[in-house]
DNA sequence: CTATATAGTACAATTTTAGTCCAATATGGA
DNA sequence: TCCATATTGGACTAAAATTGTACTATATAG
């Protein structure tokens, strides 16, 4: 029904906990307390989100993670991007189309621009803005470059 | 990664061309020929749509398919809803949710608005644009309304 | 009456998603 | 050095959704 999946979900969900002490270490159990997530699952969802370098992780006692951004340079749409692969509303609205009736089809170029609208949007919405800071989010115009 | 099923990328195209020739009748056969699908394909997807009331079916013989709208008021988003049922980015950001997090959460405001600009995005599109006719999108300020 | 064609339902195969678990690695402190 | 803590990376299972197909019933034109 065109949603983001779950783990995007609690991504949002971690990465604004994590904007709330963005100098602090949490630890992945601490952060499953603050979301009321179990700890496998927080473990789960920020490993990607480390992978793609949003977050830094360190091992070991008193480790933890951190963001490795300012929680306003962090947008959805990295999020998004992080946790499920490049977006692509329809088959033939992605990078590498695998859809083979575009010669004939005509109408994938719509499904693009959709495609950017929505990415626009996503990127138009910062993690500093999702934790609560209503001064920050991010001008369209910053946004779409 | 963030896309609508292929059930409702069919039923972009197949209503895309419905609206090629809005006064004819198509077979679901005939359809299937125009898209390159399947017959059987084509007939599963145009059954919900028939159901959501944007085309009209027609049984028995020289039966089929025609457009119970003019292509200029059947937007993307109706499409996706018929085919996906409501549209929702996170448990949270839908009509009925059933997330039990939103007290603590306070992010769900910013998915709900997510959830909104690609409704009004969906809805800017008409299939007559999809079909070809260039000057027949509709003006953001109506998708709105 | 018959061929045609949709309506509705049910089904199996595949893919995606969700959640859990374990071994390896790294860190800080006793 | 040894040990408890905590992430990293991988594998794995179970559940859910998606996809595609098949079958029966119903309606229409000729």
């Amino acid at each position: 029904m065109l949603r983001v999946t779950k783990m995007t979900d609690y991504a949002s969900v971690l990465l604004s906990c994590l904007a709330q002490a963005p100098n602090r270490v949490h630890s992945a159990s601490e952060l499953a307390e603050l979301a009321k997530l179990e700890i496998t699952t927080v473990s789960k969802v920020l490993k990607p989100l480390a992978h793609a370098g949003l977050i830094e992780g360190f091992r070991g006692s008193q480790g933890g993670y951190r963001l490795a951004l300012p929680a306003t340079h962090i947008n959805l749409y990295t999020v998004v991007e992080a946790m499920e692969g490049r977006l692509g509303m329809t088959e033939c609205s992605g990078e590498h189309s695998q859809c083979g009736h575009e010669a004939h089809c005509g109408i994938q170029t719509h499904w693009q621009k959709i495609n950017d609208v929505i990415a626009n949007t996503l990127k138009s919405v910062s993690i500093a803005e999702l934790s609560g800071n209503p001064d920050k989010s991010i001008p369209l115009k910053l946004a779409k470059a």
